[in-house]
DNA sequence: CCGTATGATTAGGGTACCGAATGATATGGC
DNA sequence: GCCATATCATTCGGTACCCTAATCATACGG
């Protein structure tokens, strides 16, 4: 019983993450997007928001949604129009482009899973994603949840 | 079927990591580490390494090796020796403090794992630690395994 | 109509990584 | 023995991602 750092599901988590991180950045690269970029993008499908419930809603500060609405836009992807009812505001909102973006990157996100899980059992692809969703709400873990 | 990102196991996982990473980081702080420092400590704990083999096995460039030991050296965890049969290697070597530091983050990560696997059955434990082993061995995903 | 709150932005900082360039030492061909 | 080349550690500059604090415009309540 050497308990080892490397042994930990803390560590194991972590590395994982980001190597899957990294693939699915990969993969998004040709798309002009970046994974941070995704929650906003699927957030504006349903609606328009202003940028600080944007940035409330996916978990990060105004200043980090002022750098992504300026990559998203440089994409095409986002529009900021100005609040007619509150002139502080900037409204975003998705541009046709940005809907077909959303589209592909949801598929990029399922190529990473099909790639990620290839090697397991459906029965063991159910309890990850049950094991892993379990923890992520009982700790509150995930921005947007 | 909405086929949204956020529903993909590459979205989960990759928060889910960093949202590990962070907690694991808290745990370490007060010993002076942060998780980087982990598989330096580990590694070391089995023998003396050249600072480029150390960077080949964990996963980064020589340069980031640098950094880490520095700021191990800084905390009296590890020695840079100069090696006498290549003078241009430095060999470098755990000191006592350091196996003690590195008793302790195998503590912490253990912590971590309590924590987060609290609401998890111990068949839902041992199903999530199969799955992302097997997904980190045959992606061959983790640096020095 | 003035003080205060709110929304977006900018500026600057911190962490963690990378690649390329540098300097010291080793090694192999001749 | 000597020189070109390779290897090891290091430094430097750059990228990605996040933060806080300060700024400026606009809204709102007394």
């Amino acid at each position: 019983m050497t308990s080892q750092v490397t042994d930990s599901l803390a560590f194991l988590l972590s590395k994982l993450g980001q190597a899957t991180a990294e693939r699915f950045a990969d993969r998004l690269a040709p798309l002009g997007l970046r994974p941070r970029h995704c929650a906003v993008l699927q957030l504006l499908e349903a609606a328009p928001l202003g940028q600080l419930a944007l940035a409330r809603t996916i978990g990060v500060t105004p200043s980090v949604v002022v750098d992504m609405l300026d990559e998203l836009e440089g994409v095409g992807a986002v529009r900021r129009v100005r609040d007619t009812a509150d002139r502080r505001r900037q409204l975003v909102e998705l541009t046709d482009e940005g809907r077909e973006l959303s589209r592909s990157a949801a598929k990029a996100a399922a190529q990473v899973d099909a790639d990620l899980l290839g090697g397991l059992s459906p029965d063991q692809r159910g309890a990850l994603r049950e094991a892993l969703t379990a923890i992520a709400t009982t700790h509150d873990l995930l921005p947007g949840g």
